[in-house]
DNA sequence: CGGCACGTTGAAGTGACTCAATTCGCGTGG
DNA sequence: CCACGCGAATTGAGTCACTTCAACGTGCCG
């Protein structure tokens, strides 16, 4: 298997770090040095594999390099509640630093490549180079931007629109991070996982895809996402992408 | 009317936000320091007045005193969604310092009094002080962990658990903040209004809330929440205080 | 070939929505 | 003090979108 590429260093890893919060931040010379001091222990997820618990009071924040993660609430029923889908140099449980106790999971919905950053590592880090922390509270508030769309799309759209709004919002962090080919990208989600996201039954999600199949807006297969007709697909899903914050302008 | 009380001054705004910060994070006297040295202008925001909007770039932004505000977004529909509630202390669009363009808008629910700090003055806290920001992230961290649970109560709950779940964070976050009055809250919203937090139709709302009545579970008049059996209610409403992180421990 | 996970389909049920009418609470002005 | 008006709450009837459940198809891997 040509996937089958070696571990990721260290080393690549904080590079992976640096640009992701390049995007959205400008960092001094000093905060990228402080940065790659950074040792992240690079380890492995398999699907399905929890990385954190609800309940868990981690020692370390993951960030990821390859692959998808996801964070989701149980409910007192037991049920699956999927909050957000993090790729490549997402930090998905950053808050993990300053709110101790996990409210909910993160585990990986394909093989994954994760790395380790200790706690008291980032700790001294944002002592020693306050202006890095910046960077990193960023990453955090676009997060939570994300978490507001989920509320708006689940509370308000119908089942089309919820699933259409899902695979623009996800095939659009693709792109930005650069990891969309064309018009498709990574989606290693079934349709009992997109009713978790979108808080619909596994039927309702099917007739959905299905219609959004048949009228060429996107094609869901083998866990890729496929966009037919982005016009159309954005329309049904009323996706307004500003809470993504593509444009790297204006920020400080 | 004895409401009409004198405006706060900035000097008793601040102290909120100390006292407010002190909650989950362990202020240094020089903290405590840099942050009595802000500058707020205090104003006041009447019942449904927009105080930022979707789209905006604030350069200030605001600390409740007093008084329900409201994050909500607009949907292409021109439907409204609320995001979340913010009572004394919380700031609200905090997130604006480093997000720059507003994916959402705040209102007040009531009439309201609030302090508005400009951007630069909280950046050059910053700068000055870095273990001061530490305090500030969390309490956007806790923000986004409310949102987190936005998601699931309106995607996986019954009507009645939605509106249920709804009255038992609001009350517990009230309660938390010494706003509560033995088991009764101020909760300034019409049920159309709680249709747009948890959403349901208004007519959905009414039957739940009848029913929350006729069950003895709580009981809202007069924009004021009256629990009436938290054990009853808190299971309907599948409601798990843990994302609130009342408990002051295990903080750094 | 057999098993398994996932996708698809149909039929029946139901919780929530829509819409329109009615009632309630309450402040205002006669 | 009562009539009025207005916003909010309540109610009922009809409809619809989504759920549930059970069956069946399909692709893939051992």
């Amino acid at each position: 298997m040509a996937k089958h590429t070696a571990h990721p260093t260290p080393v690549q890893a904080v590079d992976l770090l640096v640009r992701t919060l390049g995007r959205h931040s400008t960092l001094s010379v000093r905060d990228e040095r402080a940065f790659r001091k950074l040792h992240p222990r690079v380890s492995a997820a398999t699907r399905d594999e929890d990385i954190v618990r609800q309940g868990d009071r981690p020692d370390v924040s993951v960030m990821v390099i390859s692959g998808t993660l996801a964070r989701y609430h149980t409910t007192g029923g037991g049920d699956r509640q999927y909050l957000s889908l993090h790729l490549a140099g997402d930090l998905p449980d950053l808050q993990s630093l300053f709110l101790g106790i996990m409210d909910h999971s993160l585990c990986a919905l394909n093989d994954a490549q994760i790395a380790l950053i200790r706690h008291t590592e980032i700790l001294s880090l944002l002592k020693r180079t306050p202006s890095a922390a910046i960077a990193l509270w960023r990453h955090t508030l676009m997060d939570a931007a994300i978490f507001r769309q989920g509320i708006t799309r689940n509370s308000t759209r119908s089942a089309a629109g919820r699933v259409a709004n899902l695979f623009c919002e996800q095939f659009t962090r693709a792109r930005i991070l650069g990891l969309a080919s064309g018009w498709s990208c990574a989606l290693p989600l079934s349709q009992t996982q997109i009713g978790q996201v979108v808080g619909l039954s596994i039927a309702t999600v099917n007739r959905a895809t299905q219609m959004l199949r048949n009228e060429n807006c996107a094609h869901l297969r083998a866990g890729r996402l496929n966009i037919l007709n982005w016009r159309r697909l954005s329309e049904q899903a009323g996706f307004e992408p500003v809470y993504l914050h593509e444009d790297l302008s204006g920020q400080s």
